[in-house]
DNA sequence: CTTGGCACTCCCGACGACCGAGTGCCAGAG
DNA sequence: CTCTGGCACTCGGTCGTCGGGAGTGCCAAG
């Protein structure tokens, strides 16, 4: 009984201070929600937070403030992610429908999620490799010179350009064509990898040609940049944040430019919970201790490919930037289905 | 003769002020620079240079700061740009060597320009408007289904999904690429666009699945995306701004974000000065009116294709900016021109 | 367990004085 | 005509003081 009055304080206290900035007293608390106790119970509850390590006082006889304890606790069990309204649906819809290509797409859902959540907003492209081959083209731009296209389920497209030692005729391209697509379409990178390197083990002798394109593909498929591809939106929601310039702005600023940070941050694209809070000091940088991260994977079927999110302050709106990242990662992975 | 000084005494505020940020007396500044006259002579000059309006004083009885105008003929006439030491041009060889495609190089040299001058650096991507197509591709995804591959001389590859109201068979394919290569390859994008219009406008009657893979070869020419495409880097030195947070930092974050703005900000590439500094109001916002920008124009051959630079508080240190400029810019085009 | 009362703490903003850097002006020297 | 030293003046920034007010903890009573 008392305890239950006493998360609806602890929520109390987070909302508000989420909304003011300010720490917040028991006088206020009872007045702008509607509990139905006088302050002093209020104060012995707010005791009893404390001495529990969910909130803290700045000074001395100010008001309350959470902790990142606190503000666990309220993600955890005080909150839940409320649904985007069917207006806010449709804008989101609207907005990601008129993509053209992948690009596009990781492009309009950066812009959507920071003006969702007036945070800084993060995605990540999707990674090599959970994707399929979808198909692989090549191209002779002339007799000794080959381009090896590789099409991934993802809409990525890999290419890379093969100098041969002797010329190829058509015919032996349309071959060897037909043979990489063979072993490797349909199949997870890893497996088109195992795929294409028992073809050429299993050949004997390897035609140099087939050699050569083969060792393409695999540095296509290994190219670890586009896994670490990361695009940032958004920072200028990072002027909003007032005080605590160089506490918080500063080092997140720093951050942004180091996308090794951030895929970091983004943390693994697991399968489980489909959405991920990390508060303050729970994150793996100390000088990011007074930031949050919202994220949650996304991608084409049941697995993660990759993972988006926003950062923002740990006195952030927890529930709005959780349904907010839920819904674009949701409809991001409708539109990659679909393509 | 007075004249000279007086320009000496201009020189020697904005350099201390560029050093100090902070208003600089007549006293300090016989101090530190070796003029040979006393404060008093000084004190005159400057009631000069601030009747001319090259000065101001932020209170009655504060030290001078440069106004825009002084700023501007500081860049003008007082200062010639410093070449780089051998040492920072080795360093930028070496960063841009191993850049290994475009967008790499580009990458790199937002990287870099934003190191060297510690401000925030902008690199537009080479515009499509000069570079020649080097090869279409036309992959089949699905009977109804076709990927449009265009790949360009500058190692731009742009793609486009093409969905057909009818199946076509492999050797429809294979006739249609071999009709838009003939018409479309070693072309600049102006030519090109123009024979593929042509094709379409010649034939009678269209083949519907000819209409969509020109409209979508079209439309991939005519991207303005891809034109306007920018690279930002080194936000994080934003955070050195100290002061003036709302009135410079703000505007400027939201800059960051707009890319127009951004394309607006570097300036048409003009063929002319290599090199052109905006200070201040000289600029198209007002928000930036305490921003100066120096870019150049960058690209292989004598024209240029593109161009990047740096943004930052009026009160910075130009001529290492310009230099620092003008060196990415040159190693940039040499690049461009090798590959 | 809740509530009203009460004394206490301490942050914050206002007020005022002081200090010092810097200025403008003037009269005298070169 | 130009430079220089002197001098009075201005004014922003800093520091100490000082209430006001919001908030707290504790206690005794309901």
């Amino acid at each position: 009984m008392q305890e239950e009055r006493r998360l609806d304080v602890l929520r109390a206290i987070v909302e508000d201070y989420v909304a003011t900035e300010e720490p917040v007293g028991s006088k206020a608390l009872v007045e702008r929600h509607g509990l139905g106790v006088s302050p002093a119970t209020v104060r012995n509850d707010m005791a009893a937070l404390e001495d529990e390590g969910y909130i803290t006082q700045p000074h001395t006889s100010a008001g309350r403030v959470p902790t990142d304890k606190g503000y666990r606790l309220f993600v955890d069990r005080l909150t839940t992610v409320k649904p985007m309204s069917s207006a806010e649906k449709r804008a989101i819809a609207s907005l990601l429908d008129g993509a053209v290509d992948l690009d596009d797409v990781v492009q309009r859902s950066v812009r959507l999620l920071s003006q969702l959540t007036r945070q800084v907003a993060i995605v990540q492209y999707p990674t090599l490799s959970r994707s399929t081959v979808r198909h692989i083209e090549l191209v002779a731009l002339a007799p000794s010179r080959l381009l090896v296209v590789l099409i991934l389920s993802t809409g990525r497209v890999e290419q890379r350009l093969v100098e041969l030692a002797a010329d190829v005729d058509d015919e032996s391209i349309a071959d060897l064509r037909a043979v990489v697509n063979r072993a490797a379409n349909g199949e997870i990178i890893a497996e088109a990898n195992a795929a294409l390197a028992a073809l050429v083990a299993s050949e004997t002798p390897v035609a140099p040609a087939t050699q050569a394109v083969v060792e393409a593909l695999l540095d296509a498929m290994s190219d670890h940049r586009s896994d670490e591809r990361i695009v940032v939106g958004g920072a200028a929601n990072l002027a909003r944040y007032g005080d605590s310039f160089d506490s918080a702005v500063r080092p997140l600023l720093e951050a942004l430019e180091e996308h090794v940070v951030l895929l970091r941050l983004l943390g693994e694209a697991t399968t489980g919970e489909p959405i991920t809070v990390r508060i303050g000091h729970e994150g793996p940088y100390q000088q990011l201790s007074s930031t949050s991260v919202v994220a949650a994977g996304y991608g084409p079927g049941e697995e993660a490919f990759a993972r988006l999110g926003i950062v923002g302050p740990t006195r952030m709106d927890y529930p709005g930037s959780m349904a907010a990242v839920r819904a674009v990662a949701r409809y991001v992975s409708r539109i990659l289905d679909e393509a």
